[in-house]
DNA sequence: TATAAACCTATTGACATAGTAGGTAAGTAG
DNA sequence: CTACTTACCTACTATGTCAATAGGTTTATA
């Protein structure tokens, strides 16, 4: 299942490319826009800053802007960022161990497939498709 | 992430189809052969039989039987009965009410779109599909 | 009667998720 | 220089799920 966090920060990606012109956003803002609470919107945003695609500054007339335009990120990143690895399953981790049953394990090849599956319709939408409704 | 449960439940069921001349499959047996706790095995087990999708017997000399063909039997159907919706995200779960930011939700489209990727992808491969490793 | 097997109920430890609380630092306006 | 606004930081908590274990009961066969 995809998380919250995961669905949230892609809400507010869009919010934020939806607000561009304002040359930054405040937390508050897009969380009554979002109806998301304010304290964990600065978690999800938190995340947002440290993966740097998107900037805050503080004091005011600060919040949050995007760095790049919105046709620059796909889904698939927004989504890794906040809720970590799309892998399906643990042995198609990025850091796993290679399993032992590597060899005779008759699922394996169904779970690569989902894995390549998921990759592919994640990293070909990006937020401006999403915004467009174009996919 | 697909659970452990549902990932040994299809071990349990390739197994129990390459084990088909036997009229009835011990747990101890599969336990032994698929690496799984024999006490685990039981839970999963346990809630195939529930599921009808495949068949116990006690007593010396019983054990477990599928009750269909593998080719009649969908990975799908498999993993849902043993770890539940394959829905990515709350709103699109079976039971789930209906979200009031329904109309205006700009990532509701991509979850369906996901959702239906998800399903038509595991519910068009077949127990003999994986164990004939074409797909 | 002994044995092999499924079946049943309960419990545990570890971990993740979703969310809250309170305080600190940085920048702007008066 | 002070007040205000805003991001940023650390910590905590309640809830729930997952994976796994433990011990006992019932059913069938030889």
């Amino acid at each position: 299942m995809i998380s919250t966090k995961a669905r949230y920060s892609l809400r507010v990606m869009v919010d934020l490319a939806q607000h561009q012109e304002e040359t930054y956003v405040p937390l508050k803002e897009i969380a009554k826009r979002q109806k998301i609470s304010e304290k964990y919107l600065e978690i999800i945003l938190k995340m947002l800053v440290k993966g740097k695609i998107v900037k805050g500054l503080r004091g005011k007339g600060g919040g949050y802007r995007l760095t790049r335009m919105p046709k620059e990120y796909t889904v698939g990143e927004i989504i890794e960022l906040t809720e970590g690895p799309l892998s399906p399953v643990a042995c198609l981790m990025p850091d796993a161990e290679t399993c032992p049953r590597n060899e005779e394990c008759i699922t394996l090849p169904l779970w690569k497939k989902y894995n390549a599956l998921i990759h592919d319709f994640f990293y070909n939408i990006t937020l401006e498709d999403l915004i467009a409704g174009r996919f």
